[in-house]
DNA sequence: CGGTTTTCCGTACAGTGCACGGAAGGGGGA
DNA sequence: TCCCCCTTCCGTGCACTGTACGGAAAACCG
């Protein structure tokens, strides 16, 4: 009897049921911990215990699976309460940075692929309706939710090749040395100092963002 | 006599003499005419006529070269020239957008890549220095250049990928109508009109940077 | 002329995204 | 129960990537 329990196999490498879910989230795991340069379909799959070309009954190419990646962690920012709307903005952008912090390979991302994910079109929904309750409308609107969101992406773009220069400590001590012997010869004492000296991002983002913002409020109609 | 010239191939494919100089401009070729994705070293290579491992004496990696295809173009935007601080600031966004414009894989590799080669450095005392003469200092003048250069960036990043998405006439229809149908549960009407016709972009950028620049003027000292 | 250094580049390797087509399993109809 | 179809799984293969290595050729210098 070779058909005999004992004999067969059952318990065989379990056949996980993959599903769009599960991929994405092991995406966003995946590049977590590796980076988007470290994130290929092989290591996808292999993450979820799949041949690589099971994932491409769930998803068209690679580029589906970023966009998907991309939708799911914007997905994270919470969904605003009611409130006045300049601290509502100030809370949004607030997490917007927080989750682009929290998953890095976010702002690359964004630079190269459109948001169009139903997460993203929802935080831009939120933004336009925050404006038009506080006054603006047509261009102006239109600006200011441009000139909030170009500020958010660059912002933490920038300040993401930042830590990933200084990742380690050591490198942190050489790259500042490096910096600032390299802009010894250009540029002043005072901005020197202010650039090689800007590890308060916090702080920063919140001084910008406050410019932007009283920016905005001379738009407001009059009243 | 076998070495007789006529025999000889002194017309055998000449050697290019490669140089770094000479890679960079081919590289920023490519990058223009294929985009960030359609560049690689053999492509790199063969459009120089050369080996493609000859270009490995004159650059350490393909991000050697994209570092400095990066600076070669921040190189194009000219020297700022005297005036008030105000309109030498915008004459100078402008021109980076119109590079960024012109090249349109700067603005993803500016989100990868910290901008340390000597062209984006001057670019950078430029704005310091300007903001400073305006009245700028400390925390605050750190915070005001950053924002511009991150509204900058961010700003033509978005429209880099929009351009992207409708390059062609059909798919401009197309998408347009795509993502009118796709707002049109979420959005109400004055924000889904002023999102699917903002076709100008030109004068969105500078509704956002007059919006933060005038937000910089509130930050002024007084007198 | 001889030797050293610089420049060029063919080959090879490990990795990529994904097209193709086959196998295995489940569900439904006869 | 048998058969067929349809979904899911995935091994193999292809064209392509960046670049390590080492050899050949040329250029320069004594």
């Amino acid at each position: 009897m070779p058909e005999s329990i004992w004999f067969r196999d059952d318990d065989r490498p379990r056949r996980p049921r993959l599903t769009r879910e599960r991929i994405v989230t092991a995406a966003v795991a995946l590049l977590d911990a590796e980076g988007g340069a470290g994130f290929s379909m092989r290591a996808l799959a292999a993450r979820l215990r799949a041949g690589t070309m099971s994932l491409y009954e769930y998803v068209r190419s690679k580029e589906d699976v970023l966009d998907l990646a991309l939708d799911e962690v914007i997905g994270e920012i919470e969904p605003a309460e009611a409130g006045p709307w300049r601290e509502l903005l100030v809370r949004q952008l607030t997490q917007s940075r927080q989750v682009m912090r929290r998953h890095p390979w976010v702002p690359a991302l964004t630079a190269t692929r459109p948001l169009l994910g139903p997460n993203a079109v929802a935080r831009s929904r939120v933004f336009y309706s925050a404006l038009a309750e506080a006054g603006l409308s047509g261009a102006t609107l239109v600006a200011a939710v441009g000139t909030l969101s170009s500020y958010v992406n660059g912002f933490v773009a920038s300040e993401n090749t930042w830590w990933d220069t200084v990742r380690t400590p050591e490198a942190d001590a050489e790259i500042r040395g490096k910096v600032s012997r390299h802009l010894d010869d250009h540029v002043d004492e005072l901005a020197r100092h202010a650039q090689v000296d800007n590890g308060d991002f916090d702080a920063q983002f919140l001084l910008g963002l406050d410019l932007i913002l009283d920016g905005i409020v001379t738009r407001l109609p009059p009243g």
